[in-house]
DNA sequence: ATGAAAGCGCTAACAC
DNA sequence: GTGTTAGCGCTTTCAT
């Protein structure tokens, strides 16, 4: 089971090597006929380039890099959007991963990026923030594409998303079944969602000539437990809010799972919100409601941004809108009790 | 920024090129004294290998391959636990897909193996149990481990996991809690883990002298959608369950949504255990009882099997005992109402 | 529009 | 123990 080689390919199509690397990699100058006979015998062949000589011999690796810093429905998504591109277009998905606690992350980046061979890398929050990492990857001049940044940096493309809106909108929802108290769970600080989401959340009650009680806003950290903790102390207060928007859907079932657990009935007592449209939102009973972000779809447009940009001389730039979130209304919202 | 080669190092170290190559690989006959100084103008020069001339001159990639099927939560586990041991030895993880459904799934695989550079693959369930795709690997010769295969194919490595013993184990969970009609969610057929926890339920129930009623058992796809319709079907029994084992935690998590919607109390009026132990599992209220499964670990225990057995002469062989899995119990059992 | 030759950075197979 | 010589399969010049 030697493997077919490109050489297989021209002997076949009685071309040169050469032309069949034309071919391949779509370059000009070659005559349809010729293209199309080439292509016929490397199918035939079930031909497919090994990568590792592309990339020793070439300037692009054929490898896309995904950074991974934790686990998450949100970071499945996009790995699973990233990689879906990536066979799209003939390239390979190479996970990453970096631990940003870590004390040595400065010399951790470097042997990363030294030992790196991929186009670009997709970043997602909390990676694509931090200042360490950004700061290796710059000077290593590795093609970078940011998904939803915090950070307003110079460098590398970013995919954004309506966060603000999106917020506002979810918010808005609430508003109109009647809720006025409505708690708040943010994001960890520095979390780029975390803020927008927060502005969305303010426009949206400032527009009805509402203040948030500032009482009501608790501090999370996107985790289950954090969403937990932040119910009960708002539940406990002795105005407590008759609606939560969590600002992700991991705090929002936190926030479902105390409310039940205190034995309030979801939405009778308490409606609950979350952001993101994670899997499990549609598996726990009452459905949440939330706002459905294109995670995939977003790490598709980064990776395609990467691949295109891949050998050009201006690195990957924006110019991309930012992408909608969808309002997807479960059980877990309904009109305050009267 | 020319990237350092391994030429480089040598002129530095005053030795040839191989023998820079023979320290880099741990390679035997070279002095101590040699060792070290190529060791020190490696670090001096901040030199790493680069994988893609390393995989096109040599036996070994320095990349594992991890193929993916379906996005699930399992797949994740086993991912990261996969991405942990390359990181640890050096390794880049390379995620590959394939779809199972798809007519052309024989030129699909073959082409994959063609354009593959890995020194083995992971496979999970259910695509470690698929002839076409295993064909095409053994025929390339490809390295593989299988985690929690079904089939005894004499073919690549295995790790299992007591799956039948696991299912017995939390049977007799409901059997001590009282119940006596218990229902079960079976998973799809063909995959590895179904029949085992089916066998093991069944298993549970003759030790206690019963047998297990033919409509008590569904039919499931180890989805969420398929766990919502079987408890459907079993609650609208006449004499309905008091308890149901379904055999994935997204089956179960179906069921108790199911349950939940129909207006029935969990545990009070029916008591629900899955498989797995995914994340969603305890973000649930009542939380689910399941058995938690060393997902992560066993890819690990993939992952190192595969490199430990690189280059050398005999494929990775079983020899490992069956990981155990673990009791996990939460709100979602009970006894019966009285 | 097409082809020939020269490497990319490393390991393998032999020398010595 | 250490060095030399060939390639691995492709892309890049540079011819034609």
């Amino acid at each position: 089971m030697t493997s077919v080689t490109i050489t297989d390919v021209a002997h076949r199509a009685g071309v040169s090597m050469k032309t069949v690397s034309r071919v391949l990699n779509a370059e000009p100058h070659v005559r349809e006929q010729v293209r199309e006979k080439v292509l016929r015998a490397a199918r035939e062949l079930r031909y497919r380039p090994k990568v590792s000589a592309r990339s020793l011999a070439g300037a692009r690796s054929y490898q896309l890099g995904f950074m991974l810093y934790q686990v998450s429905p949100y970071a499945m998504h996009a790995a699973l959007g990233a990689l879906k591109a990536c066979r799209a277009a003939g390239y390979h998905l190479i996970v990453e991963s970096i631990d940003l606690q870590a004390e040595e992350l400065d010399s951790d980046m470097e042997a990363l990026v030294n030992g790196l061979s991929v186009d670009g890398l997709i970043l997602l929050a909390p990676v694509c923030d931090n200042p360490i990492v950004l700061d290796a990857l710059e000077s290593a001049a590795v093609p970078v594409v940011r998904i939803a940044p915090a950070t307003q940096r110079p460098y590398g493309g970013r995919i954004e998303v309506e966060d603000e809106a999106a917020a506002l909108a979810i918010t808005e929802h609430l508003l109109d079944l009647g809720h006025r108290r409505i708690g708040l769970v943010q994001g960890p600080r520095g979390h780029g969602a975390s803020s927008r989401r927060l502005a969305g959340f303010r426009k949206a009650l400032a527009a009805r000539g509402l203040e948030a009680d500032p009482e009501l806003i608790r501090q999370g950290l996107f985790t289950f437990e954090s969403g937990r903790e932040a119910a009960g102390a708002l539940l406990a207060l002795r105005s407590p809010p008759t609606a939560v928007f969590a600002t992700n859907d991991l705090m929002a079932l936190g926030v479902m799972a105390k409310a039940l657990e205190l034995g309030l009935g979801i939405p009778r007592d308490l409606s609950v919100a979350g952001f993101d449209d994670i899997a499990s939102a549609s598996m726990v009973w009452p459905g949440l409601t939330t706002m459905r972000q294109p995670i995939a779809e977003m790490a598709v447009a980064a990776a395609e941004a990467i691949i295109a940009a891949t050998g050009k001389d201006p690195p990957p730039q924006a110019a991309r809108p930012p992408f909608a979130c969808e309002l997807v209304v479960r059980g877990s919202t309904a009109p305050p009790r009267a």
